[in-house]
RNA sequence: GGGCGCGUAGCUCAGUGGUAGAGCGCUUGCUUCACACGCAAGAGGUCACAGGUUCGAUACCUGUCGUGCCCA
């Protein structure tokens, strides 16, 4: 069969994909007696589209899946979506929209209805997308968070923590976004420096002359002042404490309160008190027992106790406020400074302060067992810096806002009473009141869609129902997220796991780095620079995305993509493919591999690096370390299986054809087992691979993962790095005259010592080869070995290159050759030498290291030797 | 203001207590019977700066400068 000589990647991704799971190789084992290794994965939105970000994060998931899946371990990674509250209904509002169609029209059971139907039709894509990138999910177990099982958990959750006294509802100053119409937590706030106006306003004294000037960075707040704050020991202020001001524009009459929150530096050391739109002014008010005056509402427009401002936008207001206070005289002065503004984190519109009859979280209690749990390293963070910003946090955790002011997401269970206002919380509807037995009416509010995310661990395998996927794959092993979601979700499931299992939601946090542009900036859909990972995989192939990001990325730090290194990564997958083309064009039809021997010095050696090779990633591979695993496979088989090993199988054939057989066995043996080694990297061209070359067992994602073979003590490693460096060597000799690759030329070859001349002679006809020589003599120095007058001279390990070139060597410029490596041999001499000459290294440096060094020192006084005599002959 | 990163070849980045590596780019030569998405040979770096620890620091500690992020 004729194989082209490009490897084309959108031929046969898919076609294995369908294959392993057609097979069932995704599904755990649910072998009881073998290790578990499970994963759920960080669910996507459900109308989201896969990003960068993902497909980074899928390809981690996927190596540690395939990678313990090959190790024999029971594994499960367990994907589903997550149903984005806000996001989705905002998504589906502006479809509706575009219909003509305003879901307060429709109502809310419709609109929940359209949004189904939207999630049916669309919602599978980013699935899909998890498809191509090769992820071995098992999809029997695809979970979303809004399915019947995972509602009753939040539920559940909800009634157990509001009667454990852990969940409340209360008046309370909450961030609001006039937009999306919701409260929002504290960490769904963005805040972002902004350039803005401090007006400094003056406040007259009330029943006496003079006044107060206060700062402001939002004068429309003005008109819900309470008071006017300055710090107790303020001696500017402190004969004021106690005394009134009138507030301009309104005229209402406010005290003067002395307050330790107050910054003397800050302003004139006198702020106003707002404490229904400020946080910080409504903790004041709520020490001072202050009235709320809410002057803008929940639809950014001012109320009605904004008086002439009524129905303004507060921007608006803002700007005729000034314009008022400026007639009457009252501004001071006005600075523009920067100052931090909060911003919506969905829709981008500055939050707006707001109190508001909320639910919440009371999150001490659960934070006191999640912040041990990572301390007694229970739980690990990879890398461990970020366990500080976790228990920073954690030690600072405020309650969690979860009411949302939206229809899609899960329900609260609070029940009201029509007739009592009784609050009841239960697990199902109540028909009636249980006090009074009027009607009730549920909650309008949703859960905040981190709620739920947080139980994703368990309530994905059927908590609160006792099940064999949660006794056998909880708790997981990883979870592997972005650093930026530690507050979101990282931290909640540890507290929402412990709570509620008696176990650690998983045993190692797995964080990786944000993915920006080729030129370091995020990707975001306003400056367009998003890379679309599907458009990649139709360009490049999933395995190339895969193995590029993978090679550019080290846990925690953020990493840019281009799409040269993606190229680059494509480039090394028809680098395998062709080296194991031409494995397969070797073989006779149908060759079966025999049981290898090793009787000659490439074998071994490429069984000995190919263990080097398997050791170093298994345990990169259990250290997380995927980027150093990836570049050891790289590396092995590119430079050492095909630029050495190949070549070198091409001579050994060519001269001993009646051991070609053996020699077929040990191409296939390491092209296999390297395979496996790559394969949870690049799935797709290994399998392709794989299947392609003799092989034992249906697929190379259920192979077992290599093991170092045994091999008998030997020294093919050095004689292989003798035989190596006489080559290079010969052939920089070679190039150094841009000698033509035909012209076959006579090379001399002189040892320092006869065991050097054994080596090289082991590999004598694959070096004749690999310098293309005409043919070449050996020697040892000691006896006799000529010295060439006309001949280019390389030093090497263990001995001297001569190539001699009648009429093309001039001496003096080779002398001068000699004389420029003799230097530079001096320098590195002497660096060793002093290193030796110093006692105190030869005492405290460890024994491999001075062996090392006079290792060293004894190959540079040889070469130094040798060049001497080289030059004085060439005199 | 507090915390955490980063600063290594022209570019993008790995990395290690024993004076440095990759990919891309660059130079030279090659259609050598797996691969020109390739082969071979090369050029290119006082590992930001200053102290300290150490026999030895690019790596560990302290500080400085530059840069990015998070929190308040």
């Amino acid at each position: 069969m004729e194989l082209s000589s490009q490897y084309s990647a959108r031929d046969v991704e898919h076609k294995w994909y369908t294959f392993w799971r057609e097979r069932g190789y995704f599904k755990p084992s649910m072998d009881p007696s073998a290790p578990t290794f499970s994963i759920v994965m960080p669910p996507p939105n459900v109308t989201g589209v896969l990003h960068v970000g993902h497909a980074l994060n899928n390809t981690w998931q996927d190596i540690l899946i395939r990678f313990h899946r090959m190790l024999g371990d029971n594994t499960l990674w367990l994907p589903g979506t997550d149903h984005a509250g806000i996001h989705t209904q905002m998504k589906v509002d502006e479809l509706l929209r575009s219909q003509g169609i305003d879901r307060r029209e429709i109502g809310r059971e419709a609109f929940i209805d359209e949004v189904w139907r939207w999630k049916e039709k669309y919602g599978g894509e980013i699935l899909r997308q998890v498809e191509k990138l090769g992820a071995s999910v098992d999809w029997s177990r695809l979970r979303f968070t809004m399915d019947q099982g995972l509602s009753k958990a939040v539920t559940e959750v909800f009634v157990r923590l509001y009667e454990e006294g852990l969940i409340y509802r209360g008046y309370y100053i909450t961030n609001w976004c006039v937009s999306c119409r919701t409260a929002l937590s504290d960490i769904e706030v963005e805040h972002e420096d902004e350039p803005g106006t401090l007006t400094y306003l003056r406040y007259p004294l009330d029943q006496e002359e003079g006044f107060v000037v206060v700062a402001t960075t939002r004068p429309e707040t003005m008109l819900g002042d309470t008071a006017v704050a300055v710090h107790p020991d303020d001696p500017r202020w402190k004969h004021l404490i106690g005394h009134h001001v009138r507030v301009p524009l309104i005229d209402r009459v406010i005290p003067i309160i002395a307050d330790a929150y107050v910054d003397p530096e800050y302003g004139t050391g006198a702020v106003k008190v707002t404490p229904a739109h400020d946080p910080n002014d409504f903790q004041m008010g709520q020490r001072h027992h202050l009235p709320q005056i809410q002057v803008i509402g929940e639809d950014g427009r001012m109320t009605e106790e904004a008086g002439a401002y009524q129905g303004l936008d507060r921007q608006q207001a803002r700007a005729q406020i000034l314009q008022d206070l400026e007639a009457l005289g009252v501004i001071e002065k006005a600075e523009a400074l920067v100052h931090s503004v909060g911003h919506c984190e969905k829709c981008g519109t500055v939050i707006e302060p707001l109190v508001s009859l909320q639910w919440f979280v009371r999150t001490a209690p659960l934070a006191e067992p999640a912040l041990a749990a990572v301390r007694s390293g229970d739980i690990q963070f990879v890398p461990q810096r970020f366990e500080k910003i976790y228990t920073n946090w954690m030690e600072n955790i405020r309650d969690w806002c979860i009411s949302r002011q939206i229809w899609w997401g899960h329900r609260i269970p609070a029940y009201y009473c029509d007739h009592c206002h009784e609050v009841t919380v239960a697990r199902t509807a109540p028909d009636s009141c249980p006090v009074c037995h009027g009607p009730v009416h549920q909650d309008e509010d949703v859960l905040d869609t981190w709620f739920s995310s947080a139980l994703w661990p368990f309530s994905t395998m059927g908590w609160p129902e006792e099940t064999t996927d949660l006794a056998m794959f909880y708790p997981t092993s990883v979870l592997s997220t972005a650093y930026d979601i530690i507050f979101f979700w990282v931290a909640r499931m540890v507290m929402q796991g412990l709570h509620f299992t008696g176990e650690r939601p998983f045993a190692t946090v797995l964080l990786h780095g944000l993915v920006r542009d080729s030129q370091g900036r995020k990707m975001s859909k306003s400056l367009g620079n998003g890379v679309d990972p599907m458009d990649v995989i139709e360009k490049y192939g999933a395995d190339a995305l895969r193995l590029a990001l993978v090679l550019s990325s080290a846990p925690g730090n953020d990493q840019r993509y281009s799409d040269e290194r993606v190229e680059a990564a494509s480039r090394f997958a028809n680098k395998v493919y062709n080296a194991i083309r031409y494995v397969r064009m070797n073989l006779p039809e149908g060759f079966t591999p025999q049981a290898v021997t090793m009787d000659n010095v490439e074998d071994l050696w490429i069984v000995q690096k190919l263990n080097q090779t398997t050791q170093h990633m298994t345990e990169w591979l259990k250290d997380f370390e995927f980027g150093q695993a990836a570049r050891a496979i790289y590396d092995f088989l590119w430079d050492d299986y095909c630029d050495w090993y190949i070549e070198l199988t091409k001579i050994h054939m060519r001269e001993n054809p009646e051991t070609s057989s053996n020699t077929l066995s040990m191409l296939v043996f390491v092209a296999e087992q390297a395979l496996k080694l790559l394969h949870p990297f690049m799935p797709f061209v290994t399998e392709e691979l794989w299947q392609s070359l003799p092989h034992q067992g249906d697929s190379i994602m259920v192979a077992p993962w290599p093991s170092p073979q045994n091999l008998p003590a030997n020294r093919a490693q050095d004689v292989m790095d003798r035989v190596q460096s006489l080559i290079r060597t010969a052939r920089n000799l070679r190039a150094e005259v841009n000698l033509p690759p035909g012209q076959r030329v006579h090379f001399q070859m002189v040892a320092d010592d006869a065991e050097t001349l054994a080596d090289w002679q082991m590999e004598a006809a694959a070096i004749r080869e690999m310098v293309r020589a005409q043919d070449i003599s050996w020697h040892v120095k000691a006896e006799g070995a000529p010295k060439p007058h006309h001949a280019l001279t390389g030093v090497c390990q263990g001995g001297s290159v001569y190539l001699p070139l009648e009429g093309i060597v001039d001496l003096a410029v080779e002398q001068a050759r000699v004389q420029k490596t003799m230097e530079q041999t001096q320098r590195e001499l002497e660096r060793v030498e002093k290193q030796l000459a110093d006692q105190k290294f030869r005492e405290r440096a460890p024994e491999p290291v001075v062996a090392k060094a006079q290792e060293q020192r004894l190959e540079l006084v040889a070469r130094m030797e040798r060049l001497k005599e080289r030059w004085e002959d060439l005199q």
